[in-house]
RNA sequence: CGGGCAGUAGCGCAGGGGCUAGCGCGUCUGGUUCGGGACCAGAAGGCCGGAGGUUCAAAUCCUCUCUGCCCGACCA
């Protein structure tokens, strides 16, 4: 491609609210442009670099035995109806009315699209397993766009669909994607961690989450440095150390002022962990028959050195959502704000109690009274009953549930996910298989998706310096920058198509440009190999070829420049392919 | 959806009641340069986000509204 004829312009200055490297580039060197709150044109770069991941992944999900499909953004409502998704979800999905006044969606995501297509398909066990693939747009009306390509409102995802008839089947077909997933990743360049994660609203048991580790991701990850233990904050456990004692007779004290563990913990000198501490939220539930919202107020206890993990408590309750519950909803269900515990407590309420707690002895808890806390408080014995489940967060420091070494934390991007779905979406739409012994069957799922644009936006992060990009050369939108800085035109064209008939992928900068503004582009574009036609070697019959990655500067004799370039394009391509991940899920 | 900030030339910004709205970069013309964002001369380009109001006079003050960014709630 010749740069005098691009639809392109570099910027000198990173647009106004580039937070990040990765996302200032990829807006200077002309990759993307911003054209609403989360909503991007690609521009012919970023175009070929999505091209390229893209490509990357038909072949590994070819590999795995996917077949392509395509299916529509645009959905008829209805079969989201059958799941009860077209409810539970809330705004996030797009929605509209047809001509004919029919309720439309834009597909957010497409378990209901493939399930209605599965009801069609497949009728047999013969046939399974099965997966399939697209790679398409997807909307999600994103409350809170923000950090350029890594949280936006459009953008291209590869997600893909599994189908068997049994649970070994789905585990097996869920090891696949996993090892897969870890190909794709490395095969672009991009260091990631698998980490066991939330299924969220896609439901389901299993999931994973594949987490590019950056101070610019929005989720935080827990893990073992000692025994590789890896999760989402959201699902993430430890072991929780138990005081146990002999149980103490119940008794009540007077604490004025003592509103907060910290409070209390100076006032009666007692530590944090032999605390017990109330958090009040308001539930909604749906419910699957009727689809009619309801609203519950939820008492959580945990250990006053500990907090609550919303996601755990989400679906310890099996809430749709949660908010912050209000003081008269409080004070409705018998307890007070501030001197909380669940003893005395009356009404229509969900007690949530973290194991840690239940399994305390003697903590402090609210006596339900301005300015009074028990002493000495155990469940099962001064109150019961309720859930008990491990709802309280994960922090660095805390102890491993596998080893019991300290965890530590770190920020992460979630570039892919894959999870586990059963039969939730087949049994709610109809789609069955007959098996075997003749019986008619829901299909068994699973659902795999990797998002295009964050993946390269996590590159961007990856691979930059002071100067611009440098991705890796099979993500890069060419392979090599030819540079001219002679004014005898015809020794760069004869290079460049001596590059172009070797099927070798070119920019070639032919602008009448002084040569600073040629490499400060060159630079900042970082295509991993520069070639340089300059006076100064071209008085030995030689050009010159700069690596991107490395500065490292070789010249090479005219004749033999399309010979180099295709011998070190070769080097950098097998460099990654020799680093290509096989990752078995254990 | 709450809290904060901002919309003025293609991009980045200044100007905060007064006469023709500026600067840097970019763009166009001509010339000189030509290995790290060159120089000289000339030029084009703005209903100052939108709608109402106050005023003799509004980019500037007031009200409403739209849009974007940051923090939080939220989110794959």
């Amino acid at each position: 491609m010749r740069m005098s004829h691009m639809f392109l312009r570099t910027l000198r200055e990173a647009p106004s609210g580039a937070d990040s490297k990765g996302y200032e580039y990829l807006v200077r060197s002309g990759f993307i442009s911003q054209l609403g709150a989360g909503i991007f044109s690609l521009l012919p770069f970023g175009t070929r670099s999505t091209e390229k991941i893209k490509k990357i992944l038909r072949e590994e999900m070819d590999r795995i035995g996917g077949e392509e499909i395509e299916m529509p953004v645009v959905n008829p409502a209805d079969i989201w109806k059958e799941t009860g998704r077209y409810y539970s979800i809330d705004k996030e999905m797009a929605r509209f009315k047809d001509r004919m006044n029919r309720d439309m969606v834009l597909a957010m995501t497409n378990e209901e699209t493939v399930t209605a297509l599965a009801r069609t398909v497949i009728d047999s066990y013969k046939k399974l397993p099965l997966l399939v693939y697209q790679i398409q747009t997807k909307f999600r009306d994103d409350p809170r766009p923000r950090a350029g390509l890594i949280r936006v409102r459009e953008f291209t995802m590869k997600d893909g669909y599994s189908f068997d008839r049994s649970q070994e089947g789905l585990d097996k077909i869920y090891r696949d994607n996993y090892k897969a997933y870890f190909r794709i990743f490395s095969r672009t360049g991009l260091p990631v961690i698998a980490v066991a994660s939330d299924t969220g609203m896609m439901g389901g048991k299993v999931a994973h989450e594949y987490m590019y580790l950056s101070p610019i991701g929005e989720d935080t990850i827990i893990m073992c440095p000692e025994c590789g233990y890896t999760a989402n904050k959201q699902v993430a456990t430890f072991k929780k150390e138990i005081v146990k004692g002999e149980m103490k007779p119940l008794e009540k004290v007077k604490t004025p002022e003592a509103k907060t563990i910290d409070e209390l913990c100076a006032f009666l000198s007692v530590k944090p962990s032999e605390t017990c501490k109330a958090v009040f939220m308001v539930g909604t539930f749906i419910d699957e028959k009727t689809e009619e919202e309801s609203e519950k107020l939820i008492a959580a206890f945990v250990r006053g050195d500990m907090d609550v993990e919303e996601a755990k408590l989400s679906h310890a309750v099996k809430a749709s959502e949660l908010r912050p519950a209000h003081e008269e909803e409080i004070r409705a269900c018998g307890m007070t704000p501030g001197f909380a515990s669940a003893i005395g407590a009356k009404g229509d309420f969900i007690l949530v109690v973290d194991d840690g707690v239940a399994s305390s002895t003697n903590l402090v808890a609210g006596a339900n009274e301005e300015g009074y806390h028990y002493l000495n408080t155990n469940y099962g014995r001064d109150y019961e009953g309720g859930i008990v489940a491990d709802i309280a967060s994960a922090k660095a420091g805390y102890k491993c549930p596998v080893c019991g070494k300290e965890l530590a934390s770190s920020k992460g991007v979630e570039v892919g996910n894959i999870f586990q779905l059963g039969t939730r979406y087949s049994a709610a739409m109809g789609a069955t298989f007959q098996d075997e012994d003749g019986k008619e069957k829901p299909l068994i799922m699973g659902c795999y998706g990797i998002g295009v644009g964050r993946l390269l936006a996590c590159l961007a992060e990856e691979y930059n310096d002071e100067n611009g990009l440098k991705l890796p050369i099979t993500v890069a939108p060419y392979q090599v920058h030819l540079v001219s800085l002679v004014k005898d035109q015809q020794i760069a064209e004869d290079i460049y198509q001596k590059l172009l008939d070797n099927g070798i992928e070119v920019l070639y900068d032919d602008r009448k440009e002084s040569p600073g503004v040629k490499f400060a582009d060159a630079d900042l574009i970082g295509l991993p190999i520069r070639i340089t036609i300059g006076n100064r070697s071209l008085k030995e019959g030689k050009v010159e070829v700069k690596l991107r990655s490395t500065g490292e500067v070789t010249s090479y004799k005219l004749e033999d420049i399309a010979e180099e370039v295709l011998q070190e394009i070769e080097r950098e391509v097998k460099e990654i392919n020799d680093k290509v991940v096989e990752k078995e899920l254990v």
